[in-house]
DNA sequence: TTGTACGCGTTATCAA
DNA sequence: TTGATAACGCGTACAA
C-alpha cells in the first residue's frame, strides 16, 4: 500500500505538502504542486491509513452500537439507522452483542476505548442499581475524556445526551386502545425485572388501568417467556385482553394460545409493543416505536453534533390480534 | 489515558522493557522488574492503543462481516455467531451493511482495508457476471497481500477460502418433502436473478422434480416479493405446493394467500428454506441453515486458521404449513 | 508557498 | 536481562 512518503517521492515533494492536499488541509498550496500531487496519488491508488491518521488525530471514525442482540430486530433496526448515517461520511459502525450482560457491555466499551472511538451509542436500557454501574460510568467518563460522543437510546443511569421514546405512553396508549375496545380485565407481561424499560412500561400499563382490574404476570424479553405467559395464563381463568412487554413475548403469547385453541381475537385480545417486522408477519397489534430513526438520530448527534435530550414520537397500529368482545 | 512512557518512568524502567511484559512479549524479563511494570500497570489503569499496536503490527484485530441487510435474521444469525468467538478473544465486529449494493460492499471493503482488518467475511452470495468484479477481486487481493484472512458463506467468484451450505440439496430436501406428501403440481418462487444463491436453490428445485411438473414464479428475497408471488399464483391456477426461494418470501407468501382466504396447508402447502426465527413463529416447514455456525466457522478460519473449504449439513424441519393433499 | 522535524503509542532490532 | 532507537504513516507547528 502507498504511503504519503512515497506520494511525495513520487510527485517531488515533501511530506507535509502531499499530507497537506490529501488530507483536505486549509494551508495552501500551489495549484501547479497540488495536480502533480494528486496525479502520483492517482497513480500510485493511495488510500491514507486510517490508523496511523486516528493515532496522530486521537479519535478514530469508528462508531461502536451497544446492544443486547443483534439477532434482535429491536436492535438491529437501530444499528441499521446508525450505519444508514455513518457509512455514507466514511464512518466505521461496530455492533457490539453484550448477550445482555453488563460484563461483556463493560468489556466491548473497553475495546471501543482502546480504538478511540469517535462515538458509542447505548441501544438498550440499563438496569436499577446496577452492581457494574461504578464501573460502567467509569468508562464512560474516560471514553468522553478521550473526545467520544456517548448517546443513550434507553434510560440509562449515565451522565450522557440521549434520544428516547415515551415509554410510559406507549403502554399506555396500547392499553387504552384495549379498554376502548371495552375490555377490561387486562394483564400485562412484564419484562426483564430491574431493566429501566419494563418499569417504565409497567408504569404506563398501570397508569391506564387506574380503576380497572390490572394482572401482572411475570416475564421477559423473549418468545420463550410469553409462551410461559400463555400457560399460566391458562391455568387460571383467562383476561379479556393482554399486553405485552414487547413484540417477542407478545409472539410467544399469541402463538402459544392459538396452539392451545383459544381464539385470538374472539376470545383474547394480545397486543405487544415495538412493532419489530415480526409483528407485521402475524398480524399483531403494537405500538410501533421509530427505532431506525432512534440510531439515525443518535448518528447525527455523533457526528454532527445534532441537538439531543429529545422524545421520538411512536404511535398505536391497530391490527388483527385485538378486537372488542364477542358477545 | 496512560501510555507505555508514562508506565516506563513510574516503574523506572525502560518502555522497551515495559512494553515487553504488558505486552506479552517471550523475552526474558526478571520478575522483580516485571512485577514493578505490572504494578504500575495497574495503578494508572494501563491500556495498550489498539491504534499505535495495529500500526506496528500492520494489522488490526479488527473483522468485517460484509452482509446485505443487518436487518434480516439470515444475515444477524451468522453476524452473530462471528461475533460470539471474535469478542471474547478481543476482537471486534464491523457489521458492514451494503443494502445489497456491491458499490456498498466496495467501498466498505475498502474502509476495511485502511484498517488493517484482520479480516473480511462475505457472508452473502455473489451476483453471476457482475460488472464490480474486477474491482472487488482487486480490493480482496489487496487485503490478503496485507495479510487478512477472507472468508465467504456463500458462492462468491473471489479467489478465497469458503464454508458453505449446500443451497442445491436444501432445495432438492424441501422439494421431496412436498413430494413425499403427494404433491404434484409444485411451484417454486424464484430469488434475485443473476444471484448464485437464487440459481443454486432454483437447481435443487428442478432437479428433484425431474419428471414432474415444475412451476417457476419471479421473485426475490423479501417479504414483498412473496406476497405479490401469492398474487399472482392466485391469478391463474393455484398448485398443489409452493416452495420459496426463502423463508421471508415463504412468510409473505404465506400471509397474503391467507388473507385472500386460501387455506394453508388444507389447499396448498407452503414451505420456505433457512428456516429463520420468523418461520418458528410462523411455524412454517423449511429447511434449517446452520447459520450461527456458519459465522463461528468463519471466525474460527480468520483467528485460529481453522480449516475451510467446509460444506456444513443443514436439514429439513417440517412444520404446520404443509400436508399431504386433502380429498 | 514549501519544507523540516517532532509526536502519536507501539513493537522490534541491535547493543550493552 | 535491560535499554536506546528506529520504524509504522500521518498531522502540524515552526522555519524558510
Amino acid at each position: 500500500m502507498a504511503s504519503l512518503a512515497d506520494i511525495s517521492r513520487r510527485a517531488g515533494v515533501s511530506i507535509a505538502t502531499a499530507s497537506r492536499v490529501l488530507g483536505g488541509s486549509s494551508h495552501p498550496v500551489s495549484d501547479a504542486t497540488r495536480s502533480r500531487v494528486v496525479a502520483a496519488a492517482e497513480e500510485l491508488g493511495y488510500r491514507p491509513s486510517e490508523l496511523a491518521r486516528a493515532l496522530v488525530r486521537r479519535t478514530s471514525r469508528i462508531i461502536g452500537v451497544i446492544v443486547g442482540d443483534v439477532v434482535d430486530p429491536y436492535f438491529a433496526e437501530i444499528a441499521r439507522g446508525v450505519d444508514d448515517v455513518a457509512a455514507p461520511q466514511g464512518h466505521l459502525t461496530m455492533v457490539c452483542n453484550t448477550d445482555r450482560r453488563p460484563a461483556a457491555e463493560l468489556a466491548h466499551l473497553d475495546v471501543l476505548r482502546d480504538y478511540h472511538a469517535a462515538g458509542v451509542v447505548f441501544a438498550g436500557s440499563g438496569y436499577e442499581h446496577a452492581g457494574e454501574d461504578a464501573a460502567l460510568r467509569h468508562v464512560v467518563e474516560q471514553l468522553q475524556a478521550a473526545g467520544a460522543a456517548v448517546v443513550a437510546l434507553a434510560p440509562r443511569d449515565l451522565d450522557c445526551p440521549s434520544v428516547l421514546v415515551d415509554n410510559r405512553a406507549a403502554a399506555r396508549d396500547a392499553t387504552e386502545h384495549l379498554l376502548a375496545l371495552g375490555h377490561r380485565r387486562i394483564a400485562f407481561v412484564e419484562g426483564p425485572p430491574g431493566l429501566h424499560t419494563s418499569a417504565q412500561r409497567l408504569e404506563g400499563f398501570e397508569a391506564a388501568m387506574a380503576g380497572a382490574d390490572p394482572l401482572r404476570v411475570p416475564g421477559g424479553f423473549e418468545f420463550e417467556a410469553g409462551a410461559e405467559a400463555a400457560a399460566r395464563l391458562l391455568e387460571d381463568e383467562l383476561p379479556d385482553a393482554v399486553l405485552a412487554v414487547n413484540d417477542e413475548v407478545a409472539i410467544g403469547l399469541l402463538t402459544h394460545l392459538r396452539r392451545a385453541g383459544v381464539d385470538v381475537p374472539g376470545r383474547v385480545s394480545v397486543a405487544g409493543i415495538d412493532d419489530t417486522r415480526p409483528a407485521r408477519l402475524v398480524d399483531l397489534t403494537s405500538v410501533s416505536l421509530p427505532l431506525h430513526e432512534l440510531g439515525v438520530a443518535a448518528a447525527r448527534v455523533i457526528l454532527e453534533g445534532a441537538a439531543a435530550d429529545t422524545v421520538l414520537p411512536h404511535r398505536l397500529v391497530a391490527r388483527g390480534t385485538t378486537a372488542s368482545p364477542s358477545r
